[in-house]
RNA sequence: GCCUGGGUGGCGGAAUAGGUAGACGCAAGGGACUUAAAAUCCCUUGGGGCAUAGUCCCCGUACGAGUUCGAUUCUCGUCCCAGGCACCA
């Protein structure tokens, strides 16, 4: 064994061994039992960055401890390769987006595998391998048939710098999710899959995810955003048409004074014609129109609205009531109409006030005069009915129900259901992504590829043009086909998926990655699937996670897999965030811009002072950012993912600190010397493993810290994910160890003690060894153990009889306040340890004389005296 | 505004079926080794108090109440921070 601890010797090294004897890979063998984890596969952006580094390293470290228990583990890794970075750098760097892509996956596969990760690199895969996207034109065919996606033609969101649709899971408080700019409304042609008809049960489900984080499930069901009321028709003034309107507040029918339509409903325009208000309205509605949807929905927006010069009758009074329309009421929701009850809903009695129409009370809180309610704002809450005909003096939640029976036996409603969660737009104006596999023909209209035409390649001669958009739609020889049914001259679509739908379905493809009868082999998806353990950034929550979720129900229906969840378990992991450092004058700083001098931070440029900055997430424009290449290279893979395990718990955020990765190297060449100090002395010596009974003396106490540390770190383990306090428990036996080692010379050591010494050691190499795996198999192997790899040893056991010693120590307090403490035999009964308690000389003295009113003792930790 | 988390030393963080608050690490200080430095090893380290310097006392887990023999942990109220949603009828 050298010496010095050289990670860069002997990291390389292992990565080789696990590599030629295939240590990792995951053959079918339905006789174990299959452990499936998976981290969020990256986008080949061009560097691994630290994000990437812990989500990965907390993956690994599950992977190889369920690999230690004897799982048959499964621990894939791939690219989520389409996408439109690729053609942006491809515009500016006049490359390829294919040849970017695939030059950044060996980069990035490099940086993996020199980070000692455990995948089963045999099934790597990119997701813009024709190989893979035509399984997904494939599915999206079958969907055809099933009416499970559509085209429409609606209003969506597009981006401006990114020249294409965005789906509304993609836009983040009006922006681009990607880059940032504010989304505009279109109107265009696209697809849709009917991710809605699963809203129910993507909900239901959610309860029933014991696995995962509360806070995913919260943001999941606030984003499904169910809502139960009644849909009630208004008939119209004079026509056959009636307004459906959904309502959560069937309850308040009676204070309807006035309907709102969306500025988008086919009722508006038609409804004014001919009215003196015709010119006012379509002035109106093209004015909303042009207006962005972001702008319509700005906080705190100013109603405004006209009226159409129509009116309808509300159904349980017959009275004749105005019908409007209104920025508030968007086509998208419900019916895109809306009762007006200005007395019970804020942004109705805002609108009454604005344009002087009838504000009507139909429900009184209790104590409370009828004509004080809602004077001034809505009232929202429950109450008597009032003004309500038959209900009047009933309870509204009462009322609620009775009413909507009504609507059902007069046939004028019925109870319904609404969600915020609108259908998915796939459609991507954009290149770089899986071509839509169907063609426009003259004749036929819209008609699918045939299925043995798959995939339809995207063409890699083309000339990406400047500011984006497709090339596709001017490239010739891909548009100009045939249609597949009539043999004419047709068009292909031009649109490409969103790389969302990708990754809906890549940990399936995983189980049999180059399976070429279909999008995997159902056998290999029976034995792995589900996957038991997800693990990802929380930046998911909604978007990637809901979309596997639906996905996973659609293949599902089509008969393809059996299950309806793809994630039993998810972890999210924190962020990793670092200080900031900021110059007056030349703004953020790059730690190289700035000199520690005179205990103080300078800004090179200047020389001014630099503010530190608040802890905030790691990025470019902060720039607080740190290269985990470079650290790798400075420290090696094991300083590097020993830092990411010990700072904090995976869920919560990671402060990087400098000091905090040079204390985990210290750690690591502490447990060097701690070897090379004992190895000769240990050469001859097999790892004592017997009960603690033989034992005596500091031996027995180290015996003990051991197998208290393996229950410990697995506990850990295996409960929360919790490597911080793990690790905390090795470096406590660590310290033990050194103990030990102060009160004798190694090659002094009685042969039992060297046992239990070299047990202790080789514990602690095993318990290192997922977090940490290079140093660990150097140090294996060093103790002259068997060759292989430690991956395949098992994970230790602790021994029940090993976990305590025999004396407790007993905190004596007198009215809860510590006032002593002593230790005692384990097997002393509670007559003595009273005893010995009240004759404490510090708490006689707190005692003082007092009756004693009651002794509490609680077995080996405490007695409480209450005087 | 609504919904989730979360407020513990100089710092990252431990400890909650209620039972010694501050494990482990970082930083800081002291000592040993060295001609010297680095590295290493050992010790101290929440704040305050003391004519008894201790197995001592008081205070302390955002703030204020409450339950309890005993509360960082449970209940109620308040403040602050982070994330998500937000004219969804």
């Amino acid at each position: 064994m050298e010496q010095r601890y050289d990670p860069k010797k002997i990291e390389p090294k292992w990565q080789k061994v696990w590599e030629e004897n295939e240590i990792f890979a995951a053959p079918e063998d339905t006789s174990r039992e299959k452990y499936y984890l998976l981290e969020m596969f990256p986008y080949p952006s061009g560097r691994i960055h630290i994000g990437h580094v812990r989500n990965y390293t907390i993956g690994d470290v599950v992977a190889r401890y369920k690999q230690m228990c004897g799982y048959n583990v499964l621990h894939p890794m791939g690219w989520d390769a389409f996408g439109m970075p690729a053609e942006n750098a491809a515009i500016d760097n006049n490359t390829h987006p294919a040849k970017w892509t695939y030059e950044n996956i060996a980069t990035m596969r490099k940086q993996l595998k020199r980070l000692g990760f455990s995948y089963d690199w045999n099934r790597e895969l990119a997701t813009c391998d024709p190989d893979y996207y035509r399984w997904e034109q494939w599915l999206f065919l079958r969907m055809y048939e099933r009416g499970m996606l559509y085209r429409k033609e609606s209003f969506v969101n597009w981006c401006e710098t990114c020249r294409t649709v965005l789906a509304n899971e993609q836009v983040e408080a009006g922006c681009c999710w990607r880059c940032g700019r504010q989304v505009k409304q279109k109107k265009l042609w696209g697809w849709f899959f009917r991710i809605t008809d699963y809203a129910e049960d993507l909900l239901e489900y959610c309860d029933k995810l014991p696995g995962w984080p509360e806070k995913v499930l919260t943001m999941q069901k606030n984003w499904i955003g169910k809502s139960t009321g009644a849909e009630i028709r208004f008939p119209v003034n004079g026509t056959d048409e009636t307004i459906a309107v959904f309502t959560t507040r069937p309850d308040t029918i009676y204070g309807a004074t006035f309907m709102v339509l969306a500025p988008e409903h086919p009722l508006v325009q038609q409804l004014a014609a001919g009215t003196g208000q015709e010119s006012g309205v379509t002035d109106f509605v093209a004015r909303m129109a042009a207006e962005s949807r972001t702008d319509r929905m700005l906080e705190n927006r100013e109603k405004e609205g006209i009226f159409l010069d129509a009116w309808c009758v509300n159904p349980v009074n017959n009275k004749k009531i105005p019908i409007y329309t209104a920025n508030f009421a968007l086509m998208e929701y419900g019916t895109g109409a809306v009762m007006a009850v200005p007395a019970h809903d804020q942004r109705d009695f805002e609108f009454a006030r604005k344009y002087g129409l009838e504000i009507i009370p139909v429900i009184k809180p209790s104590g409370e005069e009828a004509e004080e309610t809602a004077k001034e704002q809505a009232y929202t809450g429950d109450g008597e009915m009032i003004n309500s005909g038959p209900f009047n003096g009933m309870h509204n939640r009462e009322a609620y129900e009775d009413l909507i029976d009504w609507f059902e036996k007069q046939g004028i409603g019925k109870r319904e259901v609404s969600y915020r969660l609108r259908d998915w737009g796939i459609s991507r104006q954009r290149y770089w992504g899986a071509p839509v596999p169907v063609v426009h023909c003259e004749k036929c209209g819209i008609v699918p590829v045939n299925e043995n035409d798959l995939p339809v390649v995207l063409p890699e001669d083309i000339d990406l043009l400047e500011g984006g958009g497709s090339p596709l739609a001017s490239h010739e020889e891909f548009v100009k086909t045939k249609c597949p049914k009539c043999s004419g001259p047709a068009r292909r679509e031009t649109d490409t998926m969103d790389t969302f739908v990708e990754s809906s379905w890549y940990f399936e493809r995983y189980c049999s990655p180059h399976y070429d009868k279909g999008m995997f082999d159902p056998e290999a998806v029976d034995y792995w699937m589900p996957v038991d353990q997800y693990i990802g950034g929380v930046e998911h929550a909604v978007m990637h996670l809901l979309y596997s979720r639906y996905f996973t129900r659609v293949l599902k229906d089509l008969g393809l897999v059996a299950f309806k969840e793809p994630f039993t378990r998810l972890l999210t992991q924190g962020m990793v965030c670092k200080e900031t450092q900021r110059c007056p004058e030349h703004g953020y700083l790059y730690p190289e811009e700035t000199e520690y001098r005179d205990e103080k931070i300078l800004c090179k440029k200047c020389g001014c002072p630099a503010e530190l900055g608040r802890v905030e997430k790691m990025s470019k424009s902060k720039k607080n950012i740190i290269d985990p290449n470079l650290m790798v290279e400075h420290y090696g893979a094991d300083t590097v993912r020993l830092f990411c395990l010990f700072a904090s718990p995976p869920e919560r955020d990671l402060e990087w600190s400098d000091q905090g990765v040079e204390g985990g190297s210290r750690f690591l060449n502490r447990i060097w010397r701690l070897a090379g100090n004992w190895i000769s002395a240990l050469s001859e010596t097999p790892p004592y493993d017997g009960p603690p009974a033989g034992l005596g003396g500091a031996a027995r106490d180290l015996y003990i810290k051991t197998h208290q540390t393996i229950k410990k770190v697995t506990d850990d383990i295996e409960e929360k994910f919790h490597f911080n306090t793990a690790i905390s428990a090795v470096m406590e036996l660590v310290n033990a160890m050194y103990g030990l080692e102060s009160q004798l010379n190694p090659h002094e050591a009685e042969q039992r003690v060297a046992g239990v010494m070299r047990h202790a050691l080789e514990t602690a190499v095993l318990l290192l060894s997922p977090m940490v795996p290079h140093i660990t198999e150097e140090l294996w192997a060093a103790l002259g153990n068997r060759a292989g790899s430690l991956a395949n040893e098992k994970w230790p056991s602790y021994r029940k009889d090993a976990l305590s010693t025999d004396t407790r120590l007993i905190v004596i307090q007198v009215n809860g306040k510590l006032r002593g403490k002593f230790e005692i035999e384990a097997d002393a009964d509670e007559e003595t340890i009273k005893e010995r308690a009240l004759s404490d000389e510090n708490a006689t003295r707190f005692i003082a004389g007092k009756p004693v009113k009651k002794v509490i003792t609680v077995k080996d930790k405490l007695v409480n005296i209450v005087v």
